[in-house]
DNA sequence: AGCACGCCGACT
DNA sequence: GTCGGCGTGCTC
């Protein structure tokens, strides 16, 4: 004799028994059952009813199902919730890989490839047995009687649980079951479903209904009319048979009883992709640089191996056609594709270029959508019914199959990188479901991230260069302005002369300019103004972040900290000072300096509602604004035609955020923000506005040269041992008590490094970048580690010691492998 | 996370 | 003697 048994993990679980554990298949589930299904299973001494995922499903004898050394008595699977899977082959792989490369749970993993809202909700109701009760000896059992009688002797468990008010609640409701008192039923409730209508259909054959109708069998003219309408269209929805037969809900019951016709459910389908209709669009003509990298494309696609492709292509060179074809390749191989993009690029215009290409065999996956509309995305793609899967950073795990092609556009984006748990990073991901798969990654980008480009020159990636833009049209023309000599010559406001000049005659020949400011964070870093000196970091070679409390400035990597000085320590200029001007205020002093100019703001503040940013950026289009002022989210997208000038306040300020890849970031949104200038037949005129006239990210940018910023960059990463010849880890301490969290977070300390390899820096405990948050104290640990497997190895045995220890105290800990933003 | 089990003090 | 407090450890 055999009893089949699964392998489940469980949802909801703290790392402690975040395990596989063994259950029995009971006879009746075993044909509902699969790997990858979900299932309810008891669990605990209580046997709480749990939610679960089947990874594996054995055969096991019978009889070494007791003689099992450890002697466990295993449970059976109380529930199917769903006869198929909803983890799908390649994830379960991929769902044992993330846990140990994040250092998470199984349930974490679970919750980022499932769409949210499947997840069931217990409902316990309280039911009363009996009316005629004796009073019970002790008062509270006879209190919740009491209750129940007057709710009509039916209650939910937790409104009946607040009425009362008895401590040992749950303990009274078990002896009044005990006793014959009353009856606690489950039941699991789920938040979204298939949208679903009811509909009906024939209950017999054509042939048996026709001949029905023609022995006069069927008399009722209503009946007749129903049938008929059943004989064209196999499936009516209850509604529209009403309507189209003039008949009433009791016809139908009627009918239904005689067993001429029956109910049914019919899934319907709600479209993000809205009722509109797309014309269909075919494949452009690719120019000879498009073509050459298709062939090349194509050809790694054809050889069905793992292969990874770096797409380096100008802003406008065409990216998108290529990856238009190259899915269309994929299609015609019976693969299927993902393409991932940052969420900010997932305008409308974006999936209507899909859709209109690809038509129903696209589905599209962003936070924007409803749960309902995410849940059906993701269940057409789940049964195999859409080929291409267009989305943010979780669409990377779609239950797509027969992948054969991942497409990661604008690979430098940092929106990539998880900062919630699991924190992870959708380009590793892809590239281990690429790599389980046999498929082809293709990453894609203006400006490369220095860790991807870095891959491809040592050979690791493929490399594609596109350099011409198809429509020919400038690149525009970059000057740096020299703030420094702005003050010498008096000039304290934050516009230089060439800028505002430049900003006047442009909006009196009617053409549009955008003003630049990037995001000013909580921290500030201190400048001279005179000579543009930046206080650093000794040791780590980043900016110093200013204190004001303590009036001190402070490494946030290790934790070195100075006094803040009067006077620049490189010229003695008293213009020291900490930084920064918001686009509040850059929008008021526009106002002043040029009263004749009308301005349009886009941050933070002026997003706020949902459609704010389309409604902004169509208002400066159309109401020919003549200035926007704004942050990084101007950066992106768009095409504003009628824009020739850009100007960028303060190119150095996002340099010195604490953050080793501030130089990266720097060239990348100097770059982009470059490329908003002359996208139409006027030329573009950028104007970048410094500090530090010398600093090779900004110069590098103002040339628009990316190998020229990357030779310098990688140059500097490998001197101080940042990625992508180290692995960085930050470990993150909160909690209440300032002092315990510094003294928990150095006691760890020695753990990590102990017998550590030569490759292995602790540094720390520091305070974090925001050293409080919501009433809680931060420090951390940073750590250098060439070895990336032994860094994750040493990461699990520190973390599983320490867990007990942070939960007693009321503190949390959070551990980021290669963070993307280190503040 | 729950829940049981177990060991201790304080109460009918 | 029993009830209920919480510390410890396991959950197929």
């Amino acid at each position: 004799m055999t009893v089949l048994t699964a392998s489940v993990v469980l949802l909801n679980t703290t790392r402690a028994y975040d395990k596989k554990y063994t259950y029995i298949i009971p006879d009746g589930l075993a044909g509902r059952i699969c790997t990858g299904c979900r299932v309810l299973v008891p669990f605990g001494g209580g046997s709480t009813v749990k939610e679960g995922f089947v990874l594996e499903i054995k055969p096991v004898d019978a009889g070494s199902l007791r003689n099992d050394a450890k002697n466990i008595e295993y449970k059976p699977i109380k529930q199917v919730l769903e006869p198929y899977s909803l983890i799908k082959g390649d994830n379960i792989e991929l769902l044992e890989w993330m846990k140990r490369e994040y250092i998470c749970t199984y349930s974490d993993v679970i919750k980022c490839m499932l769409p949210p809202g499947i997840n069931v909700k217990t409902v316990k109701t309280v039911k009363l047995t009996d009316k005629e009760f004796k009073a019970f000896k002790k008062q509270d059992l006879n209190r919740i009687v009491e209750n129940l009688n007057c709710v009509g002797g039916e209650c939910e468990y937790d409104e009946l649980r607040g009425m009362c008010e008895i401590k040992g609640f749950k303990g009274c409701i078990q002896k009044l079951f005990e006793c014959g008192a009353v009856t606690v039923e489950e039941c699991y409730q789920q938040k979204v479903n298939a949208k679903s209508v009811k509909g009906v259909s024939l209950a017999r054959t054509r042939e048996e209904i026709i001949e029905a109708l023609e022995n006069n069998a069927v008399k009722r003219i209503q009946h007749i009319r129903v049938l008929e309408i059943l004989l064209d269209n196999e499936l009516v929805s209850v509604a529209d048979i009403q309507r189209f037969a003039g008949v009433t809900s009791s016809v139908l019951d009627t009918l239904s009883k005689y067993g001429y016709i029956c109910y049914k459910t019919i899934e319907l389908q709600r479209n993000p992709i809205k009722d509109r209709e797309y014309e269909k669009t075919e494949h452009l003509t690719p120019t000879a640089e498009q073509a050459a990298a298709l062939e090349k494309l194509m050809g790694q696609l054809d050889t069905g191996t793992f292969k990874e492709s770096l797409i380096h292509g100008i802003t406008g060179s065409g990216k998108t056609e290529v990856y238009l074809q190259l899915i269309s390749h994929c299609f015609d191989m019976g693969k299927r594709a993902i393409l991932l993009v940052p969420e900010i690029s997932l305008t409308p215009q974006m999936v209507e270029r899909f859709v209109s290409r690809f038509g129903k065999r696209v589905a599209v996956m962003h936070s924007r959508l409803s749960l309902g509309e995410r849940f059906d995305q993701w269940r057409l793609i789940n049964e195999g019914k859409v080929d291409v899967v267009v989305g943010a950073r979780s669409a990377v795990f779609a239950p797509v199959t027969h992948l054969g092609l991942v497409i990661i556009d604008e690979e430098h984006e940092g929106s990539y990188k998880s900062e919630a748990m699991p924190r992870y990073n959708a380009k590793e991901v892809a590239r281990k479901r690429c790599f389980i798969n046999n498929a082809l990654l293709v990453y894609g980008s203006a400006t490369p991230s220095v860790d991807t480009y870095y891959r491809a020159k040592n050979g690791d990636i493929d490399l594609v260069e596109m350099k011409n833009r198809p429509n020919t049209s400038e690149l525009p023309k970059v000057i740096m302005v020299d703030m420094r000599l702005e003050l010498e010559n008096g000039n304290k406001t934050p516009f230089s002369y060439l800028l505002q000049e430049e900003l006047k005659n442009n909006a009196a020949n009617g053409q549009q300019s955008i003003l630049f400011l990037n995001r000013r964070g909580f921290s500030t870093f201190v400048i001279c103004r005179n000579c543009g000196y930046t206080m650093k970091c000794p040791e780590c070679n980043i900016a110093l972040t200013f204190h004001a409390k303590s009036d001190r400035l402070i490494c946030h990597y290790c934790g070195f900290t100075v006094k803040n000085p009067a006077q620049c320590p490189s010229c003695g200029s008293k213009h020291i000072r900490h930084f920064g001007v918001g686009t509040q205020k850059i929008e008021e002093e526009i106002r002043n300096r040029l009263p004749e100019s009308s301005v349009i703001r886009m941050d933070i503040d002026t997003v706020g509602y949902k459609n704010a940013h389309e409604e902004i950026l169509s208002r400066f289009k159309n109401e020919n604004i003549n200035i926007m002022v704004g942050t990084q989210m101007i950066a992106k997208g768009h095409d504003f035609l009628n824009v020739t000038l850009v100007g960028v306040l303060a190119a150095d300020s996002m340099l010195n955020t604490g953050d080793f890849r501030a130089n990266e970031r720097t060239f990348q949104l100097l770059t982009q923000v470059a490329g908003r200038a002359g996208r139409g037949e006027k030329a573009g005129r950028v104007i970048v506005q410094t500090y530090n006239t010398d600093e090779y990210s900004i110069l590098a940018a103002c040339r628009q040269d990316f190998t020229g910023f990357y030779n310098q960059e990688i140059l500097i990463r490998e001197r101080l041992g940042y990625p992508p010849f180290n692995n960085i880890a930050v470990i993150t301490f909160s909690g209440r008590k300032d002092r315990r969290v510094f003294e928990t977070a150095k006691d760890i300390g020695p753990e990590l490094s102990e017998d550590a390899l030569p490759d292995f820096t602790v540094l720390g405990p520091s305070r974090c970048p925001i050293p409080k948050l919501a009433g809680k104290y931060r420090w951390r640990i940073v750590i250098k580690a060439g070895d990336r497997e032994k860094l994750i190895e040493r990461l699990t045995l520190v973390s599983d010691k320490v867990w007990k220890k942070i939960k007693d105290e009321d503190m949390s800990m959070s551990m980021d492998i290669n963070p993307y933003n280190m503040l």
